[in-house]
RNA sequence: GGCGGCAUGGCCAAGUGGUAAGGCAGAGGAUUGCAAAUCCUUUACCCCCAGUUCGAAUCUGGGUGCCGCCUCCA
């Protein structure tokens, strides 16, 4: 199997392999806590999960390093917003990140850097491209030249002389004038009074944005690193300032994969802080929309795609999520009832499924196609649920026959990041929702109406538990379940 | 204006040369006192035009529409 990896840098699909075998090194452009990460977050997040965690299954070892920037114009605006300081902003704000992580199943990165940790790195790289000639100070900045570097532009594909010229209008500003160049870009800007600052060869201040990056990825990976993740809006300045300053420092590519995201539209448009059209994780989970209904959501679309955000797109991610959830729940079943050594050799028709997974996969991580294949093994076992359930006496021997199936869905679906969620994954919630007992008795009562064939009354305590929200499901033998809905 | 991307059934979305995955919704069926839930079955010739080819959703050219980046942004 090879996969395979569009890579933006080349604009190609590229068979992956890595600088060393059997190692890859990865570095993804993480948040600046600020805020709360939305959906768009979400989406990228699970996309590099999934890609780590295909990864991994096939053997690789990886490192997955991700930042924080916790130095920045908007946590500053925040803390001066709520009377705080930054680091409490961003504290609490990268404790929000870590526990939406967790709650959509995304791995923890090996390593998560933080841009005020990585000071001395950020000073001595800035120190080196001063001295190679490729940045210049001005009034306590720093800036980087971008003329004085062969091949910018290289990854976003713009031009500088024809920029140059287009430019032109923007350049306005203190800022603007100090610079060279309207693309150069500050490595360091120098501090303003009431801000935090940080000391420097070039006097007080902080780092800019794009070196941070480039510091930490040295510092953490090396020179050169395997894959560099991030969203399709990062390309332009953000990446190809990365490229421009870590090649400019080491003479060596920064990173032999770029990967990007597509954004999260609503309503045609990108999902974004500025236009406040986002809806965060955290509002979302609250919402009633599972961990695993949002992952699925997501990758029901192919990764450097745009991503339509609508309520129906939701709803119908959810239902499609409740049939695999209950295949794997049942998958999970069977696969404990049996000992791994008592494990039948796969079918051929089971080893077609993976291949056709793995094939997926290999295919610039076509989680929707793999998705499918998930689908498919699903089916089967959704089936013996509502044989046995209706006291199929051969269900038993099926049961049996399934188990190879239960455990490949098992281990496939881990692959995408997706587990079974208990039915218990919804809250009570409101204080006036009908206690557990109040549902039994009601229960109770309605049966003993229903078996004296009083169905005009048995009807109308299911109405009135469902105006509460409990949802009566009648089970063959007399059996009725409930669940909130 | 420059750079990049997208256009597939009612909706979402795979498929990049051989007569269209999957999910949702809809329809029919099983089950049910009736429902709900569940399971089974089932529904498309791919934005337009012109080419290349034995053959194109899939390649080429043109057109139309939409989106992203060019300022902070996953």
């Amino acid at each position: 199997m090879t996969l395979r990896l569009t890579n933006s840098l080349t604009r190609r699909s590229e068979a992956f392999e890595p600088l060393q075998a059997g190692q890859v090194s990865m570095y993804c452009c993480g948040v600046t806590v600020y805020d709360l990460c939305h959906l768009g977050h979400a989406r990228s997040y699970i996309a590099w999960d999934v890609l780590r965690r295909y990864l991994l299954w096939s053997g690789y070892q990886v490192t997955f390093v991700q930042n924080y920037t916790d130095i920045d114009d908007k946590i500053l605006k925040r803390a001066a917003e709520e009377g705080s300081s930054m680091e409490v902003v961003s504290e609490r704000n990268i404790d929000a990140f870590v526990a939406d992580m967790a709650a959509l199943n995304i791995l923890p990165a090996d390593r998560m850097p933080r841009a005020t940790q990585s000071l001395d790195a950020i000073r001595d790289l800035i120190g080196e491209l001063q001295a190679k000639g490729a940045a210049y100070g001005a009034d306590g900045d720093v800036y980087f030249a971008v003329m004085k570097h062969a091949g910018y532009g290289k990854l976003s594909g713009r031009d500088l002389s024809e920029q140059q010229q287009n430019a032109d209008g923007r350049v306005s500003g203190s800022e603007e004038a100090r610079k060279h160049h309207p693309f150069d870009f500050a490595l360091w800007k120098g501090s303003k009074p009431g801000e935090p600052s940080f000391p420097s060869p070039w006097g007080p201040g902080r780092p800019g944005w794009h070196i941070e990056c480039s510091a930490m990825v040295r510092q953490e990976l090396g020179d050169t690193i395997d894959i560099h993740l991030g969203g399709a809006d990062l390309i332009f300045p953000h990446h190809e300032n990365e490229i421009a300053q870590s090649e400019a420092a080491t003479g060596k590519p920064l990173a032999r994969w770029w990967l990007h995201n597509g954004m999260v539209n609503v309503g045609g448009e990108k999902m974004s802080k500025s236009l406040g059209n986002f809806t965060t994780i955290r509002a979302l989970l609250a919402s009633g929309v599972s961990a695993m209904t949002l992952r699925l959501f997501v990758l029901q679309a192919h990764y450097r795609k745009p991503l339509d955000f609508s309520a129906e797109a939701l709803a119908a991610a959810a239902t499609g999520w409740k049939g695999l959830n209950a295949a794997l729940q049942l998958a999970a079943q069977l696969a404990a009832e049996q000992g791994a050594s008592s494990l039948p050799e796969p079918a051929s028709e089971l080893a077609d499924s993976r291949r056709r997974f793995v094939a997926a996969m290999d295919d610039d991580l076509n989680t929707a196609a793999a998705l499918a294949v998930l689908f498919e093994l699903a089916r089967p076992l959704r089936a013996l649920a509502n044989r046995s359930e209706r006291g199929d006496v051969a269900a038993a021997g099926a049961a049996l026959a399934l188990q190879a199936e239960a455990r490949l869905l098992l281990d496939l679906a881990g692959v995408l990041g997706l587990r079974p969620e208990g039915a218990s994954g919804q809250e009570g919630g409101a204080g006036d929702a009908a206690s557990d007992q109040d549902i039994t008795e009601a229960i109770a009562a309605r049966q003993a109406a229903k078996a004296a064939k009083n169905y005009a009354e048995a009807d109308r305590i299911r109405a009135n538990l469902q105006d509460k929200g409990i949802e009566l499901i009648d089970k063959p033998g007399g059996l009725t379940e409930w669940l909130r809905s």
